[in-house]
DNA sequence: TTATATAAGTAACTTTTTGTAACTTACTCT
DNA sequence: AGAGTAAGTTACAAAAAGTTACTTATATAA
């Protein structure tokens, strides 16, 4: 992992600063934060998003068996609010049985670029963020 | 939002297959987005994360203004999750009344770059999300 | 000498969200 | 007529989040 250096850090600051217009300003009427990302990046939403980015067209059954251990009613959820903010599509076919085809839309492919270099990282240190976990049995406070 | 090539589209599905090496391997053991980054990227760890970046230095309360509209108890549950994974440090002055400092590590500060890539890309595109998402009481679905 | 104040939480309880498992719909095929 | 199928929905149970009051240790004010 990089060192960051204090210079660095004083850049980000002034990224977050400029991001959060609001920052420190409590009467915000709504948060980018809160109410857009808190919506696609929970655990569900991400790999929904990772899965449409490698198989580009999934049935619901499909995405059920890829994104293992969701259940029918949340995933049917997180369908529905990745369509309503326009991440995916959805497709229907009126056969019988019904078909019905999820896929990515372009600003959806906008949305993976970005996350997937996140889970990139996060994947690439999983193994030292546990191992940091199995330690802290004993706390890493410091005390002074 | 920059258009998407059919190039990078195949790009992106390479680097996804890449980092899920196990990708449609029912029996992994682990796997870092539910286990690692879902523990990190819920709505309450990235505004904790974002406002350690700004702010070099936090105290506990201080923190819960800062990130408002937290309770103490989920404040003091992330923060423990969120310093047992290594993302930040923990230091205690045993004063009366006592004194605690949050503070991101190398290792959150690094996190963070990452991180503020992606919550950028959200704040710039909020708008349209939440235009997208007033539209949709007309489902977008497509009937064929 | 009590009484008050303060920071950083914790504990008990309520509300909301998530997960589970059975059910529904609209046909086709046996 | 009865079974089978895909894509959900529904009713109920379990888990997570939010709320409010309480704790701890000590300095300072009354």
């Amino acid at each position: 992992m990089e060192t960051i250096t204090e210079n660095e850090k004083v850049r980000v600051a002034k990224k977050i600063k400029k991001m959060f217009g609001h920052i420190d300003q409590r009467t915000a009427e709504y948060c980018p934060i809160r109410d857009v990302m808190a919506l696609a990046s929970d655990k569900w939403s991400i790999l929904i998003v990772l899965y449409l980015g490698y198989y580009p067209i999934l049935r619901f059954n499909e995405l059920k068996k890829k994104v293992y251990g969701i259940s029918n009613k949340v995933l049917s959820e997180k369908l529905k609010f990745l369509e309503a903010d326009g991440y995916l599509s959805r497709t229907l076919y009126p056969e019988v049985p019904i078909r019905v085809e999820y896929e990515l839309t372009d600003f959806g492919h906008s949305y993976l670029q970005k996350l997937l270099d996140l889970t990139e990282w996060v994947t690439q240190y999983s193994d030292i963020i546990l191992a940091n976990r199995k330690k802290s049995g004993k706390s890493t406070t410091k005390v002074f």
